[in-house]
DNA sequence: GGCAAGCTGACAACAAGCTGACAGATCCGA
DNA sequence: TCGGATCTGTCAGCTTGTTGTCAGCTTGCC
């Protein structure tokens, strides 16, 4: 968990830093509106505390910046000025939460924790498991970095594996799960299906445990 | 034009539907809290008008929900209880605009269309794909500069394609998207769409992916 | 060695998607 | 109100990718 505050006082960020280390938190600081905007678009934080009045550049600039270039990371703004105007300000700039000074330090930090966790929820959803990545959103899928091409059952055939690869998975569950229960089909056709995952997966992706199921390879 | 009501009387919600619908919106409909979120979160509204009191949650937690999740799609809130107190918070939760119950519905026309119209001069009027420019203010499209004269329909379907070209996007989805839900249209008259489409802007620019969905070509 | 589980290449059936033609609907100017 | 132009949905026939089935094969286990 990496936090990036930024603010100018050193006493307040001083503060800061020390709950939020409490909490868990690695924390880097910023006291500049330069110098967040350089930290926030190079490195990779989950979480960032901003504070407005800040030297250089005027921490809503910053904000917008940031969401110009496309850094999604959720944003805390902590502000002295707590109308509602620039409430709804912040928000249009894009921020995720706006808490107004003075505020408790244990609010702060469940308000921060509240914006990681929504934020992983929203992250897109991307099963990795070893070198075979699965991103269920593009329906695309690679190994090893490398693009692979699936058609539609090939993918969801896949990402059940993947989804289930701490345990065998037997070739009835998968007919259960693929077709839905519809019967009429036979289990040969799982075994195909298979075949064709394997030949575009490469050996040593899908292992059989004969009596058991298939099963992803660990890595 | 899409419009989503979130409203628990059935009563309300179809004089809502009924007058939104007469203006030209399509209408979709939401009766409780957690339903409004859901298809707020997911689909793709041109305004949502909002009431406070709703089952399993709150109009106003569903906002700030929506809000905190990155939708930015304009709301208006309707509220029974008009105190100013309230006013503020519903404007602090992040919506656009509140209007007191009982209200005239050409009051609420007039509010939701200027909304509308607000969002789209505050919103990047310039959706850019690879060589493929949209100017959603203008509606005008062009391809590697040169200018694309494209029908309404087509336009939309091109908008709603380039919006989320990080995913193959469902003919069936496009049917919904683009007839609000109505039924009575078959999945061909998108494929339709689809092909003249194509016949405008050439070949590479819009990819099937075959039982996924169409998705614009990476540059 | 024998048996069952599992693999695989070939093939055929099926479904998804494409396209040109046509017709109903709508809009617009005369 | 009429006529023409444009837009858009439907239909039929076609192409192509996907997927189930079959038959014969290999592999592991008792």
């Amino acid at each position: 968990m990496r936090c990036l505050i930024v603010e100018d006082d050193p006493r307040i960020a001083g503060d800061l830093a020390r709950t939020l280390e409490a909490s868990g938190f690695f924390v880097e600081h910023a006291a500049d509106g330069e110098a967040a905007w350089f930290k926030g678009g190079t490195e990779d934080y989950d979480a960032i505390v901003l504070d407005l009045g800040l030297p250089l550049m005027d921490g809503l600039a910053v904000l917008k910046r940031w969401r110009a270039e496309g850094v999604t990371i959720p944003v805390l703004i902590l502000s002295a000025r707590g109308t509602w105007i620039e409430r709804v300000e912040g928000i249009d700039a894009g921020a995720d939460d706006y808490l107004p000074k003075p505020f408790r330090m244990e609010e702060l930090v469940a308000r921060v924790r509240a914006l990681v966790r929504r934020a992983a929820g929203r992250a897109a959803p991307v099963e990795v498991a070893g070198a075979l990545a699965l991103d269920t959103t593009r329906m695309t899928a690679s190994l090893a970095g490398r693009p692979i091409t699936l058609t539609p059952l090939e993918f969801r055939c896949l990402a059940y594996l993947v989804l289930h690869r701490d345990r065998p998975v037997p070739s009835t569950e998968l007919l259960e799960h693929l077709h839905g229960g519809e019967d009429g089909h036979e289990l040969n056709a799982i075994e195909a299906l298979v075949a064709r995952l394997r030949r575009k997966l490469g050996p040593g992706v899908i292992e059989t445990r004969r009596g058991f199921g298939y099963q992803i390879a660990e890595p």
